[in-house]
DNA sequence: CATAAATATCTCAAATTGATATATAACGGG
DNA sequence: CCCGTTATATATCAATTTGAGATATTTATG
């Protein structure tokens, strides 16, 4: 599932230009999938190219052409093949977990920062979680429902975890004691 | 916090060949940091060039040199400094993820087999982190352990809500009941 | 009225992935 | 004893992705 086979899935949901998409990468995959310009809008190209979308070019006088692209039937026929034959990998790279395993390394100020600012940006994920699910209120969909339930439940975990173990990393070692 | 930065902190505990450091960022880091060849090698290459690690060759009949890496002070230095300075960011790429987002385009037989893919993973990981948390008992490490910690509680969350909340991928819509 | 944010596309160097090539030893099953 | 698999060990490379920046205008905001 590269970020070609998911753009083709945004699309599903309604034609849109490559800034669009990156909004709904934005709302929808906030969490769990990120992609920026740079790989959008060379995946949007390649679509096009391969007839898995339609461009459509509207002029704007001032601004660049607005280009909306559009799912196709080859297109739809694809993503849902890829669906159902794609082996989903799972990745993570949280700079956060690898620096905190160091963290007889880091001052407890500077690990108590790291920490609160953390949380902070989980809360705030949260916050966007939960008004997806109140969204889903008027558009029901299952999957949607669950990756939106899926999230708030470990984000929640994550947060409550933090505040209860803290104080496991910001405890004096001796080594610590010594060097003050 | 890229590659190369981390290797130099897995170095702190101690000499490593480029193979060593893998199996390391594969037991410690597991779950939520990964790095293939293709990125150590280059990253050692690069610390080599730059003295924050020194390269000794052993050779060996038959095998490749054994290149074993050693940290430098420099090398301490840099990297207690990045530990200090960075902004860490936190990515993840989850495909099993969006794939579910995308549920109604996949039908019940393979949404319950990615399910259950994917909780196998999650028990293989978890099997893994508790391992480390027992290894703990004998170096104790609050870094490591709270790490560990973490990953144990995400990830049974994770399990948790995957067994309570299938039922709402596998229960049918009206467009499937239409479509069967 | 200035200035920040939003709209909109695109490029590019650098980092990373994932697969592959190379070569040998060791281990277990048939 | 042979065969396949796993472990040891390094390295390269195309494809993908990141993250930042270039460009240019309109629309809010203070």
């Amino acid at each position: 599932m590269d970020v070609k086979t998911l753009c083709l899935g945004l699309l599903t949901q309604g034609a849109a230009s490559g800034y669009d998409l990156k909004k709904r990468f934005e709302t929808c995959f906030k969490s769990f999938y990120s992609a920026g310009y740079g790989s959008i809008y060379p995946a949007l190209a390649y679509l096009a190219d391969t007839d898995l979308v339609t461009c459509e070019e509207i002029s704007q006088d001032g601004r660049p052409d607005r280009k909306v692209y559009r799912i196709t039937d080859k297109g739809r026929d694809y993503f849902t093949e890829a669906l159902a034959s794609h082996q989903p990998a799972h990745k993570m790279r949280s700079e956060f977990l690898a620096m905190i395993f160091f963290a007889e390394f880091i001052p407890p100020d500077r690990l108590n920062k790291l920490i609160d600012e953390r949380a902070e940006e989980l809360q705030q994920i949260l916050k966007e979680l939960e008004a997806m699910s109140d969204t889903l209120a008027k558009h029901p969909d299952s999957g949607v429902e669950f990756v939106a339930g899926f999230g708030q439940t470990i984000t929640r975990a994550a947060l409550d975890y933090m505040q209860q173990y803290r104080h496991l990393l910001t405890k004096e070692t001796s080594a610590q004691r010594q060097a003050s």
